[in-house]
DNA sequence: CAGTATCCAGACAGATACTG
DNA sequence: CAGTATCTGTCTGGATACTG
């Protein structure tokens, strides 16, 4: 299978071959953060694991708790961090199915460091919204 | 000028009216982290930023360290950041011209974000290698 | 040197319809 | 319920050529 690269599951087309590389030589340490912020960088990966923070949640649980997600952009977000182990999979053979996902250990720790960004933001927002408006301001 | 909405540069289009909201509503939350994201997020913004962590740099000067970076990528990620207030751009009126980008202290706080998440990546590489390897073999 | 201006391929993601 | 399959628009970013 997935000889042909269609669209449907695209597949992460996120840090493609880019295997993450060692973690001293000089300049490499770019790629290694950006690996990470490919990761967590799209636009539903921190709301998922914001959201499984609060503990272990079922498919359409988290649709809901992720807003205007669209079905196709939640499965391949759960893949994603399925496949990095940060967070589990869970089915449970009942009728209607029921599948759950929980975050792992090291998806826990990620939650940290989402975190700090988001305090880092909190503490800085008022500063980079008046920049940005005086940029503006001053250019087009 | 700027009524038509070309290419040529594309007045960054991340975070575009996502004004970022207020710090304490529920869900806002995500919304606030996003807003970093798309500001460290892209593709070279964490390169420029690590970069300039070691000093002031003329553009050629970050050109040649960010190695592949086109002339046209390096003046897109430096307006966005100057933008926001994280670097700061000052003109030389020499000839030939000399223009110096350098961290802001808001910029400075800002790398060290981005050291954080470069710590927590080279601690949990190893396990995010294997987890992408044995989900892959698994899968197709 | 330090940029702008265009063009364009390919990735990201929304809407919609269908399925075990 | 928990997905998969397509189609499609939009945005990102690379290549290239030109300028004060």
């Amino acid at each position: 299978m997935r000889t042909t690269d269609h669209d449907h599951l695209p597949a992460r087309g996120k840090a493609p071959m880019t295997d993450v590389a060692e973690a001293d030589s000089p300049a490499c340490t770019y790629e290694l953060v950006r690996s990470v912020l490919d990761r967590v960088g799209d636009k539903w990966t921190v709301v998922i694991v914001c959201e499984l923070g609060n503990g272990p949640r079922r498919f359409n649980e988290l649709r809901r708790l992720a807003s205007p997600i669209t079905q196709r952009m939640l499965t391949v977000t759960l893949r994603g961090l399925e496949r990095d182990g940060l967070v589990s999979r869970t089915v449970h053979p009942t009728v209607p199915p029921q599948v759950e996902y929980a975050l792992t250990g090291v998806g826990r720790t990620l939650l940290t460091i989402v975190r700090d960004l988001a305090d880092w933001t909190e503490a800085n927002l008022d500063h980079i919204r008046t920049a940005r408006a005086g940029y503006d301001r001053v250019q087009g």
